[in-house]
Parts: C-alpha cells; structure tokens; sequence
DNA sequence: ACGTCCGGCTAAATCGATGTAGCATTATTT
DNA sequence: AAATAATGCTACATCGATTTAGCCGGACGT
C-alpha cells in the first residue's frame, strides 16, 4: 500500500528517476530527452497509476496546491455557499482547500493564519477580522498570494473582492424610504470594518438624499459573538426605545434572522406595521410570511472572482514585478418582497 | 521568510540537529539528552518560534494531521454545520481539515477519494454515495482510519455515526397520524442509501402501527440532482395526483424547503388543509409562517462521535489488533411545531 | 587527428524531520 | 587493571520529488 513512487517507474524503465521526472513535468523536450523514452515513461506511468506525492513535492518545491479559505463562519449561509463554489474553482485547478473560520475573532484568526502558514498553503482568501491587517502585510512582504474577501482593509493595498455594500445599503434604505416608511432604522454589527462602514454609509446617505432626518439612535450596533436568545432580547430591546419606528434594515443575514424573531415576539405584523429588508438572501427570506426584501449577493462571482485572482497570482508569483493589486466591486441585487411594501 | 528548521535550532545550541529532534519530540528522557541540553534547546525553539514543517515531517512519518471531510453538499446547513463541528473538534487535536462536496455523485466521490488519498490525509470522515462501498473497503484494507456519516453500508464493518433515521420517520409519521392526519404522503430522494431506506421505512410502520393504508403511490422519489424549478414541478405534479392528501412528510431539508414552496404555490394552506414535517432543523422552519415540525438532528453530537471515533483510530492504529467498528446511531428529536398541529 | 559541440541521459544534492546504529567518554564491575 | 556498562550525543540514511551540474559517446569542423 506504499503508492507508486517515481523510482519505481524509473526501475521499470530501466532509466534513471531524474529522468522519469523530466518527463512526467513535460520538460522532456526541455532536457533532450528522446521520444521513445519519453513515451515509454509515460505509458509505465499510466499503466501504474503513478501519483505524485505532494509532500515530497512540496517539501521540495515549497508549493502544496493547497489554498487556506478563512471565513467568519462555515456555518453561516453566505459562507458556506462560497465555500462551495470556492471549493469547485478551486478544484479546476487542482488545488484543495483547507479552511477555517474566525468567528469574528482576531487571536482565532490569527491562529489559522499561523496554521496555514505553517502547513504551507500556497495562498489564502480572506475573511478578515479588525486588526488583522498587520498580519496581512507579514503575508504580503512574504510575497504569499492573497485576497480578501467581503471586507478589506482601506490603508492596505492588496487583492481584494467585495460587495457594493454602500450600494446595497443604499438601494436598501432608498428603497423603504420611497415606500414611504418616515422611520428608518439600522441594525448592524459592532464593527468598524468596511463591510458595515459602508453599509451604514449607504444607509445614511440614503436617509439624507430622501430627506429624513438621521441620527445616532436609529443606529443599533450588536457585539457578533451574542446568542440567540440575547440578540433577541438586544433587538427587542432597540426596537420598541425607537418611538415610531416603522422599518428597520438588517445588515447582516443573522441580524436579519434574529431581528424577524425579535419583531415577531413583539407582536409586530411585518410588512404593516414595520418595513424590513435583511441582507444576503436566504431560503427564510424567500419563504417567510410575508417574503423578506434583502440584498441579495452574488455569491458565485465572488468566488469565482477570488479563485481567479488567487490563480494568476500564484502562476506568476515567480519574482515577476509585483502585479497591480486586484480591486474587485461586485454589484449587490436588491430583491423587493413583501416585507417592504406598502 | 524561508522558516525556522531544526537546523538552525542545532547550529544556535551547537549540538546536532538528531538532539533537537529527540528533545522537541518529547524524547528527551528516553534517549537520555541532559537536562541542561534538554531546556537549552526549548528555550532557543521557543524564541525562534520554531514550527516544525509539516511536509517534511509528513514525508518522513506517512503523518499529515489532516483529516479528509466527504460531504454531500457544503453549501447544505446541515453539513456546513456539521463542518463547523468537526473543524472545531479536530482542531482540538491538532488536525486541519480538507474537505469536498460529492453532490451525491459516486464518481466525483471517487474523484474526492483519490486527491485525498495522494494528499494523503491521515483519516476520513465520509458521507459515502450510492456505490462508494468498493472504495471504502479499500480504504480500509489500507489501514486507514475512517468513519462513515449520515448513512451506512449494511453489509461493511465500518465505523459510522448516523441518526436513528427509523426513529425519526417513525415519529414523524405517528406524530401526523395521531394528529388526526388520514393520507399521509412522503416525498423522498431516489436513493437505495440506509438513511433513505430507514426513513422509508419508519414511515411505513407508523402507518401500519396507526392502521393506515400504505402504498406506494403515496411515496415520491425524486433524483438528488433536480433544480429548484423542478423540484417545484415535480412536488406540484405529485401532490396534487394523491387524492385527498392531507399531509406530507418531507425526508430532507432540501426537499422540505422545496417542498413548502410547492405547496404554497399550489396555494393549499400549510397547517390546515395540509399537515406538514421536515427533516433536520432550519431556520426557515423554526421561523415560517406556521412554523414547520421537523425531524432535528443533533449535530454537535454527530461532529464530536465523529472525531471522537477517528482519533481514537488515528491514536493506536499502529499495528493494533483491529479495533472493534463502532457503531453509533444518535436519537432524533422532534420538534412539534404548527404545521402539523390540528 | 584532435578539439568542440551536442544530444541523451544520470549522479548527487536538496527540501526538513526522523530514527537507527553507533561513537566517545566516563563510571562501574570483577 | 582490564572488561563491561552506562551516559550523552551524533553521523547518516531515509521519506519522494526536483534540479543542478556534468558525464559519455558520436558528429562535426579544420
């Protein structure tokens, strides 16, 4: 059960492994090496199923095909949706994918981080938490391949692929607020990173464009690492101190989630009562009672985007002059239901 | 940036880097290093950060500490979640995770099989398909560690960790029956798989236990590879071919998700002119509009048994006499919820 | 006829960690 | 005092693939 190595085939050959190797990297011509033996090899090498080992070849060459995806949570929808089409793209390309997720915590992710490192990936896509922005530049200034995804860092200049989240909350807010909802209000995470920047940025200024007065207590900030039971009592908590709120935008797909059972508990009649647009879609969002409005991403691009940008980085990486950092923007879809219309 | 080796280690403590290995393994006693060498070396290993290189050991000792994870479809909550476990629990343990999606496609399981196999990965935890059984026993003719999920080979001494699918249907079933329900139907994959089979057949013997008539124009099986829209149809189609139909149990998440949409769109009213029950638990069941009644698994219980079993393999296969498989069948719970209350 | 070139291939070093076999040196036995 | 044992450490081969440097024999040039 040891696998077939390239002496093994070397000996069958009666050649030399060097030259097995030549030839099963396609340097044959490279090396002058002759055609008979060349196919000889080859034949020897199907015949037997010869797999290379990847250890000893990355041991040797420093490359494993195998990329490091880091995520906030492989159990979230949106996540493991892109872990998916990660994995398929991927795969196209021969490399595996080792993954991990961060649950929004920098020492957790720095951990991974560590990890991968040292199982030496090849490259990494991204998710990453606040502060982790020195430890991206350790990557970078190591020349390891790299892009961030749903989030980046605006001081750094690296790849990376990333919603319109200013659009998205823009079309969002715009969107209830042509409705003619008066009282908008925002849940989003306790985090200064981009994703939700933009997000209220997007929220704000559409407030402003419309009209309607904004200030800091239609903004609800939640720690990510609460439970379920406290989102929902945090989320109760904000809605009912809001004096005539009539429509709350979700920037997350979990805070969407939570904020429906919080509302519902309330008693409040979704869609009548108060407007609701979540973010990402998600089967409940399509199937509730009434149906959700959200901001919908375009999870396959983003993917294929990342795995895209991650491939021509790590075919050219050989000391070539430092190609132009990717700055990829996809543009969210907002998808009108019910809980949105008056 | 090329990482500290246990060269440099040798060289700082100027001793041979045979002394290192022996004391960073924990060897230190037994191939009788002195204590003064012995903390001399930790010390400069812990001011290097000294992270052993994974390949060259991996080389060298046939160990990876990485497990293969084989699921259906990562995308799907239930294995994203399960991934989320195992990630956790093998993390504990010090090993990553690679993982892959079969979309219950034998072939690209094989396909999985194969990279994993020359990557090769210490140990496997496997959602098998149809026809993976030859695979598996070659697996495990090679020694290595391995533990099925979700479903079985009935006629292969396998570890496996599954719920009691019979139990779960069972409940289901009897939970409509005694609820009043009279034509209950079951709505399934095309699959000859243990999970499938069992939750076939659980519903078979609720109905006979609660003296309904069975047959088989009450089962619809449909192929795991239909598109949402055709899902839609297919449900449509049979639904309404089933005379006085009054409830329905759904055998997966997908097809309960599927399956809510079709009876909306035919316009029947969940709960009242149609009893419904879900497999494993979902937000859009817990938050639908009536809630959906479903089979729960309990998925950190899944995860841990998981990785439990494989590292116990992982920890003494070294030439041991054959551990006992273990079989490991988790207790469902159902959760009564409105759409199957009368 | 002798040097040069080139086609065709291989020896050996290398990546980093492990582990067997064994070499000095000191301590103990008889 | 010679033989044996114990102590403390190291040389070297190994895992499998890659890659540099270079060997050998024949063709060619002058």
């Amino acid at each position: 059960m040891k696998g077939i190595s390239i002496k093994d085939i070397a000996k069958q050959a009666g050649v030399s492994p060097t030259t097995v190797s030549f030839v099963l990297n396609g340097k044959a011509k490279e090396k002058r090496i002759s055609e008979q033996v060349s196919k000889k090899i080859q034949k020897i090498a199907t015949r037997l199923k010869y797999k290379p080992n990847q250890l000893a070849r990355g041991l040797r060459t420093g490359k494993t095909k195998t990329i490091g995806l880091i995520v906030e949570d492989i159990a979230n929808n949106f996540f493991a949706t892109l872990a998916k089409v990660v994995e398929d793209e991927a795969d196209k390309h021969g490399y595996k994918v080792l993954y991990g997720s961060t649950e929004d915590n920098t020492e957790k992710a720095k951990g991974l981080l560590e990890v991968l490192k040292y199982r030496q990936v090849d490259g990494y896509i991204i998710t990453p938490t606040k502060n982790l922005d020195k430890e991206i530049e350790l990557l970078q200034s190591a020349a390891k391949p790299l892009v961030l995804v749903d989030r980046y860092f605006p001081h750094l200049n690296s790849h990376y692929v990333v919603l319109n989240n200013y659009q998205g909350a823009y079309e969002a807010t715009a969107h209830l607020a042509k409705q003619g909802y008066k009282k908008i209000a925002i849940v989003t995470i306790a985090s200064d990173q981009t994703q939700m920047k933009e997000r209220l940025d997007g929220f704000s200024a559409a407030l402003r464009d419309h009209k309607i007065p904004f200030n800091k207590s239609l903004v609800k900030r939640l720690p990510f690492d609460l439970d379920r039971e406290s989102f929902n009592n945090e989320m109760r908590k904000f809605l009912t101190s809001v004096k005539d709120l009539d429509a709350v935008f979700f920037a997350t797909n979990y805070l969407g989630i939570a904020g429906i059972e919080a509302i519902r508990s309330l008693g409040w009649e979704i869609g009548k009562q108060i407007g609701l647009v979540g973010f990402d879609d998600h089967d409940l969002f399509r199937l509730h009672s009434p149906s959700i409005t959200c901001v919908s991403q375009p999870i396959a691009a983003i993917g294929k985007s990342l795995v895209d940008i991650l491939m021509k980085e790590l075919n050219h990486s050989a000391g070539s002059p430092a190609s132009p950092q990717k700055q990829v923007v996809l543009e969210p879809e907002l998808i009108i239901r019910d809980s949105s219309r008056r």
